[in-house]
DNA sequence: CTTCCAATTTTGACTAATCAAAGTATACTG
DNA sequence: CAGTATACTTTGATTAGTCAAAATTGGAAG
């Protein structure tokens, strides 16, 4: 079985290549998502090697072998069906089961990630909108849009934030730019690099203001 | 944070006294029920009595210290918890939640587990009838009679099965044996060391044979 | 009181994962 | 093209947990 730092390591480079579309991950990024020094990334890295896991160029970086990727897919199915457990069942705040979920992900077995699974129903994705893994290993393919790229006064609907940060999604939750919500872009100022949306459920009719990194960070489609 | 190893250990010697009712457990002892060598056993308990966790006195054995006891009953805790919630939530079988128990049990924060305890409505015992620590560290004092010792032919409720065997649990799953049947005590012969008894719920009036040692698992008390 | 045995402790060595710091290669800059 | 900054790799050391095997000891049996 492998370990949990193994677990680890490899989501990490998988979810690395989500966003750089480049085949390799630079050492020194991984090194800074396990937050390790770049030594340890480097030793671990040969490693898992040595198993089969990735495929490792020096000085160009590390990517997913086939056995790999498969790995780091279980992972990330048993972390999204833990996170969506702690929301739907235990009723835990939406902006905490990510940490929650990251010690939780390496302790289930086959027997009771399938039970989580049948309890909720076969969902496709967790409270973040992310999309949960098949027990195969196949990912639904999702190509959405953002608030910092989508028409401008239309309503969309927001499917899935990218990021995890607490604090962060604490802001998202008091804005209601949750997942689900509607939402219309009024307007974009490339300059100031602000993006200005009212939120359709929000009856008080105000506006909100987000940077453009801000607001790529909001996935979205047609409601 | 008390490592897994460490929280392991401590589990073990708070168990083990409650068994034998000696105050130090002997190093043979716990390195067997920690599937360990006894050197290695020995290793580790010098590092714990270094913690202040427990009380070691070379070539006596191990005994908690306070701050030991305590954090072995968290650990029990959420042990027992999580048994009762794979149970109860997930539909898991009674004979294979302690195993899957074992990993979880280190892996939830004390936010995970206040939830859990909410959910199930601070429940009092786990499927075997394990008593539950409170979040406190205390644990509601048992005195329970077994199958070995309660007064014959009277009615008597099953409350606790002292063993958590899968092959073992699934035996007293068929048997109807399992906490909360009612069940008499027909006969015992010493000489054969041969306890007889009927179930309360079984229709079928059949009578079941226990060996001595194995009617001591069962714990009961007065329906 | 000696002898011996079984339970323990000690010793030396190993694996997984890590860091600090020194060494090396790549790429940028003039 | 030389010089340097940056990114990466190597090296040597550390910690947690483990084992195998040798050394010790405390008590039971003679």
């Amino acid at each position: 079985m492998a370990s949990k730092t193994i677990e680890n390591y490899l989501k990490q480079i998988y979810l690395a290549r989500q966003e750089s579309r480049g085949k390799f991950i630079p050492m020194g990024r991984l090194a800074n998502l396990m937050e390790v020094t770049p030594g340890t990334a480097t030793t671990m890295v040969k490693a898992l090697a040595d198993a089969h896991l990735v495929g490792y160029e020096p000085r160009r970086g590390v990517k997913l072998s086939r056995a790999g990727e498969h790995l780091a897919l279980h992972v990330l199915r048993r972390h999204r069906l833990v996170e969506l457990l702690l929301v739907r069942v235990l009723k835990l705040d939406w902006s905490q089961v990510h940490e929650e979920a990251e010690e939780i992900e390496h302790a289930i077995s086959e027997r009771v990630l399938e039970a989580i699974d049948r309890l909720l129903g076969r969902p496709v994705a967790d409270p973040h909108g992310d999309p949960i893994p098949t027990a195969g290993g196949k990912v639904h393919p999702q190509r959405f849009t953002s608030l910092a790229t989508c028409p401008l006064d239309r309503p969309v609907r927001i499917v899935r934030i990218l990021d995890q940060e607490p604090n962060f999604l604490r802001f998202v939750d008091q804005c209601g730019l949750t997942p689900q919500a509607i939402v219309r872009v009024q307007q974009r100022d490339p300059l100031a690099d602000a993006v200005r949306l009212r939120i359709a459920t929000d009856k008080s009719a105000r506006c909100r203001i987000l940077s453009g990194g801000v607001a790529a960070r909001f996935l979205v489609r047609d409601p």
